[in-house]
DNA sequence: CAAGTTCTTTAGAACAATTCTAATCTATTG
DNA sequence: CAATAGATTAGAATTGTTCTAAAGAACTTG
C-alpha cells in the first residue's frame, strides 16, 4: 500500500518501453508527474521543482534530458511562445495555445475548434511541417 | 556628398523623433540598417554583425537596447518561434510567417491570404493581444 | 545470477543569449 | 554654452540550457 498504485507504475514503465526507453526510477517519477492528472504545461524549471517536492531525487540535467528524449519520442510537444522559457506540453494532439502574458501561462484551445485558411504554398523545397496558433492574451 | 544620403537620414531622424527617441550617431545607423531596403528579420546578433560590418561603431548592448526601445515604440515587432534566437521584423503590420526550421530564416506571409478562424473568447479577465501563426517547414 | 555491455544519471563546468551596472558621453534645453 | 536628462559602453552578471566525464543502474548472455 505505497503511496504509488503500482497499475500507475506499471503504466509508466509500459509507457517508457513503448517509447523504447529504459524505466528507470527518475524517469518513472516524471512520467507520474507529468501524465498524472489532465494535460500539463511544463517548464524544465518548473518539472525540476515539482519533483524536488514531490521528495523525488532528479538531477536538472536529467529533467532536460528527459524532456528531450519524451520529445523526440512523441510524448511530449515542446511549444515556443516565449523567448525566455521553453515549454513541453502533454497533450501532442492536434491544439493550439492561449498564451497569457502577464503570467507566463498557457491554456489550451481544441484543435477542432480552431482552422488556419489561406496558408500559401510554401516555396519550392520545403514542406509544411505544422502549423502552430499561438493567441497572445493579456489582463485587460 | 558622403555615402549617406541625407535625405535617408533625415528621414531617420524624423523617424527616431517621431517615437520620441533621439536621433543618436547609433541609433540612426541601425535604423538605416533595419529600414533601408525592404522588409527584413534581424536578431541583436546578426545585426550587430551588419553594424560592425557596415563600419559603424555600436556595442552589442545598444543594439538589443535600441531593439526593445524600437519595439515598445511599434517600429519593430518581435517574433518567437525559436527558442534559441529572438528575431525582429522591420514589418510591424498584419502578417504572419512560415519558419524554415532547417536554416533558422522567417519568410513574411502577408495578413490578408491568411485567416484563423474559431478562436474561442479568451478566459474572463483577458483580452486578445494578437494571433501569432507559424508555419513551420522542413526541406523535403 | 554473475559478468559484461550498454544506457542513464549526475554534479559541475561550460555556453550562449540577454540583461544589468556604473562610468562616460552626447543631445537637447534654457 | 552650461546644465541636465537621456544614451552608450565595456564588462560583469544572470538565466536558461547543454556538455562532460565519471559513477551507477538496467538489460543480456552464458
Amino acid at each position: 500500500m505505497g503511496k504509488k498504485p503500482l497499475d500507475s507504475n506499471a503504466a509508466a514503465t509500459e509507457r517508457l518501453r513503448a517509447a523504447g526507453l529504459r524505466p528507470t526510477r527518475q524517469r518513472l517519477e516524471l512520467v507520474a508527474l507529468l501524465f498524472a492528472g489532465g494535460h500539463c504545461h511544463m517548464t524544465a524549471e518548473s518539472l525540476h521543482g515539482a519533483a524536488r517536492a514531490a521528495g523525488a531525487q532528479v538531477s536538472l540535467a536529467t529533467v532536460y534530458n528527459t524532456l528531450h528524449q519524451f520529445t523526440a519520442a512523441g510524448l511530449l510537444r515542446q511549444v515556443v511562445v516565449d523567448a525566455a522559457r521553453c515549454y513541453f506540453d502533454t497533450n501532442t494532439g492536434d491544439h493550439q495555445h492561449f498564451f497569457v502574458e502577464d503570467e507566463g501561462t498557457l491554456i489550451d484551445i481544441p484543435g477542432d475548434s480552431i482552422a488556419v485558411a489561406g496558408v500559401p504554398p510554401p516555396p519550392k523545397g520545403l514542406s509544411v511541417d505544422r502549423i502552430d496558433v499561438v493567441v497572445r492574451v493579456k489582463r485587460s
